[in-house]
DNA sequence: ACCTGAACACCGTTCAAGT
DNA sequence: ACCTGAACACCGTTCAAGT
């Protein structure tokens, strides 16, 4: 894997279009991209059918981007811009109010999150600038350096997760539905606790059971920088 | 989606191997398809190669398996089978042991992540019973009822995520292509955060950040749990 | 510089037909 | 009850050729 290129000035057909062929710019392809994704599904977009709603044949997009993933990432950097880091306020909720944003950008576009994994770090601009936000704002909590990442990697890691997982959340389809199993059949296992602790009545959306599981886990980093701090005032004294 | 058929004695060819005919089961496909993911990767598991592992076509597969899904949903289980949960010590260990467990256990078979997120709760036995284990164990925190399915998820969520994100993870392809860049060129931003707390220079391994993050988010419940206790006592109504 | 058509090497799934 | 071959309806990507 090679890297993406991101900048848009690039690629654009300026000069053709001067000249008054009809073309389109990478721009293009990346909102057609977009639309088509948000539209249809992951599973329905294609180069070929993308190549379609532009009146082309999708060998012409391969002009225009390297491959399908460098268009997914093109997306998803597209799509983390409208995401601003607010600026004022404690560590905590900056960073909780952060991971939000990024929550509500993906939540319509789950497939970005798979590009985002198989990435490495083959990042765009954007995509990066809201990762160093983050990054500042968990070493803000006054962790151990050599923490850090370890505690931004779980963070975003609920994030990808809860956006991956919209559809497997609610309480709909099968919490219930083992439930009912388990009280009729005695051949099956009942699995008390699925049954007992699943999703109440109320609509469980993904933003609050995201929001949840990311307080939690500030708290947590709460705790561990108070027991870091202890831990360095009793036992190993560094000069500060 | 209909229900996947976990039984695995439904559809043995006992009968027709003992006519003396060449057949194979609905076991040796699943972990003839086993095989071939772990050899191989994903990617190069289709329905056509384990036929043809098999010395088949691709069509005889679908009368051992619903489709690919299903076969996958098989293969799944089939992981979880070894995983066992602790019976001695406290929750909070037996948690962290337990969770630890499957991830050991789906780290191999990273792509049994996508099936499980798209499966809602079609699920197989063994899956089954170690999710029921997993909010027993949650519940076993003290945690407030409403609270434990939640919690629960965000968990699940961590392991899904460390499964799912093995390549992304280490210290090796862009962080510190990031921070060269940064140095180098005045144009690039420099994306200060991500370059001061990349990995440190030791092996970061996925087991270690998924064991640290789950130990932050269990404080995090834990905390959690103080807080709902003084709140009851107190007599006033849940926080935020 | 940008676009095109045809081709390559794949997929998952179905289905009539065989034994 | 179990297997087969052929076919359907797709994929992503490449590449010589056009303008």
């Amino acid at each position: 894997m090679s890297r993406a290129e991101f900048e848009p000035e690039r690629r654009r057909s300026d000069s053709a279009r001067a000249k008054g062929r009809l073309t389109f710019t990478r721009m293009d392809v990346i909102r057609a991209g977009t639309r088509l994704l948000d539209t249809e599904g992951v599973e329905k977009l294609s180069m070929r059918k993308l190549a379609n709603t532009l009146g082309t044949g999708s060998s012409t997009l391969y002009w225009h981007v390297r491959d399908k993933d460098e268009l997914l990432l093109l997306i998803l950097d597209e799509t983390l811009r409208e995401v601003t880091v607010p600026a004022a306020g404690t560590w905590d909720v900056r960073l909780l109010e952060t991971l939000v944003r990024c929550h509500e950008a993906l939540l319509p576009r789950p497939a970005l999150v798979d590009v985002l994994w198989r990435a490495a770090w083959e990042l765009g601009p954007e995509t990066l600038r809201v990762a160093d936000a983050l990054v500042g704002l968990v070493a803000e909590s006054g962790l151990p350096d050599d923490e850090v990442g370890d505690s931004y990697m779980a963070l975003i890691t609920l994030l990808f997760g809860f956006v991956a997982g919209e559809r497997t959340s609610p309480g709909n389809p099968r919490y219930s539905e083992a439930r009912a199993e388990g009280e009729t059949a005695g051949s099956v296992p009942p699995y008390p606790n699925l049954m007992r602790y699943a999703p109440g009545a109320g609509v469980q959306t993904m933003a609050r059971q995201f929001r949840y599981a990311v307080e939690r886990f500030i708290t947590g980093i709460k705790l561990r920088v108070a027991e870091a701090e202890h831990e360095r005032a009793a036992g190993a004294p560094r000069s500060s």
